[in-house]
RNA sequence: GCGGCUAUGGUGUAACGGUUAACACUACAGAUUGUGGUUCUGUCAAUUCGGGUUCGAUUCCCGGUAGCCGCC
């Protein structure tokens, strides 16, 4: 018996409803994860991710083996009990930094690209774009891993994927990833084909690092990831042989162009089994997580909400607003008077510009705390309405609003 | 009353007899999708006033005004 099960209660078209069961209690899907990447939701108490209803959250393995080190978590008894969260963990890999601090480290570059930096990149081979900004980067890729400089104190490590799965079974998150290269969009076709074939190379490497370890087999899953950038037969080719593998569920990763994104995501879940959960990595915006939900993804992580509104942003119903914008200096109404979150009920607008304007980390606090209500509500509705056979008026109702 | 010093965006500073007077903060706006915790990118905004010298003055000169210091 694996330590990770998953189930699907209902399937509407390609999206689907269940439950992933894990040692730490199970998960109704799809599902919104928080991200805790240094073993914390910034600005949230467990107790407060809990009353928001989160179910799990992600954590991160480059991350905690700088710091603390996963020798400290491994001996607090693990991240649940490190960090006092009783429900289900993942760890990423940390092969999202090897994209973070290596190709993207120091530009505007993010894993979304706009549609511009698409048609730049037709004729730029990314491979001199590399060779070029070299020196500005902490992090250099080879056949058998990754070399990097910290970010924290410029000292020298390296990742393969026998250490970063080696660094996730002494995490022990009940689910964590296999060991991949997150390319930049702005790569072209060749680099992301050989990039691919790498990450499937380290999958294997992964997936078999983990089969030897019994004891970890035991309490933790291990998901795979599929990569292809945009190009839907890339990530054809990547869906099906990480399909192929013993994996207990999988991921998908990587670099999209916002229009392509979906393309992709269609083309790589063909190829995937039905009875494994499937999650979509760093996704992401209230629209993109509804996409998500009817392309058949189960769970979602994104640092977006948390990042928006330490910075100032909140959802709303009629879509973003920013809160440290003058007009909301006097506005005595609630965040979203459409979308109240339990705990928030009190707070103005005009009281969390006021907090955001000077700093105050309560505002951020507040910020951060509506924004993952919002996104887990919004997810949690979109099940019922899956259960209800109402998801596409869900999807398009929210769409006009949020989007008009 | 006399003498000296100072006067540059909202704030604190910079600069020069010569293009668009610089910088930081503030203000205003934008960005953010597996987080490098208060980040990144833009924008608005000033030479105290009145004369004079000069091709040209924010800069040099005279005066007014204001502030600071000293003296009686």
């Amino acid at each position: 018996m694996r330590p990770i099960t998953f189930s699907i209660e209902k399937r509407s078209e390609r999206a689907r409803v269940g439950t992933i069961s894990t040692p730490h209690g199970t998960l109704q899907t799809p599902a919104f994860v928080p991200v805790a990447t240094k073993a914390n939701v910034k600005g949230i108490l467990p107790s407060t991710l809990e009353s928001l209803g989160a179910q799990v959250t992600l954590a991160n393995t480059y991350h905690l083996y700088l710091r603390p080190g996963e020798q400290i978590v491994k001996d607090a008894g693990g991240l649940n009990t490190f960090m006092d969260w009783k429900k289900p963990t993942m760890t990423d890999s940390g092969g999202f930094q090897v994209f973070s601090l290596g190709a993207a480290f120091g530009k505007t570059i993010t894993k979304i690209a706009k549609g511009e930096e698409n048609a730049l990149a037709q004729g730029v081979s990314v491979y001199d774009e590399g060779v070029q900004s070299q020196h500005g980067q902490l992090a250099i890729i080879d056949e058998e891993g990754v070399t990097f400089t910290s970010h924290l104190d410029g000292s020298l490590h390296r990742f393969t994927p026998e250490r970063s799965i080696e660094i996730q079974h002494a995490l022990g998150a009940d689910m964590f990833f296999a060991f991949d290269e997150c390319t930049s969009p702005t790569a072209d076709y060749e680099y992301q084909r050989d990039a691919m074939r790498r990450t499937h190379k380290w999958a294997d490497r992964s997936l078999k690092a983990h089969r030897r370890n019994i004891d970890a087999n035991k309490k933790q899953g291990i998901f795979g990831i599929i990569q292809g950038g945009r190009h839907t037969d890339l990530r054809e080719e990547s869906a099906k042989e990480i399909a192929s593998m013993d994996f207990d569920g999988f991921g998908i990763g990587g670099s999209f162009s916002k229009e392509d994104m979906m393309g992709a995501v269609q083309a790589a879940v063909r190829h995937l089994p039905e009875e494994k959960p499937r999650h979509f990595l760093g996704i992401g915006e209230p629209g993109d997580l509804l996409l998500g939900i009817e392309e058949g993804m189960d769970t979602f992580d994104c640092v977006a909400a948390t990042r928006l509104g330490r910075h100032g942003t909140i959802y709303t119903k009629r879509g973003p607003i920013t809160l440290t914008n003058e007009k909301f200096r006097s506005e005595y109404s609630p965040l979203d008077p459409e979308c109240i979150v339990p705990g928030t009920e009190g707070f103005t607008r005009a009281y969390v510009s006021h907090l955001l304007r000077s700093g105050e980390m309560l505002g951020q606090m507040i910020a951060s705390m509506h924004n993952l209500g919002f996104i887990i509500r919004l997810v949690d509705g979109a099940r019922e309405a899956l259960l209800e056979d109402r998801f596409s008026e869900y999807r398009e109702e929210f769409v006009r609003g949020y989007y008009a």
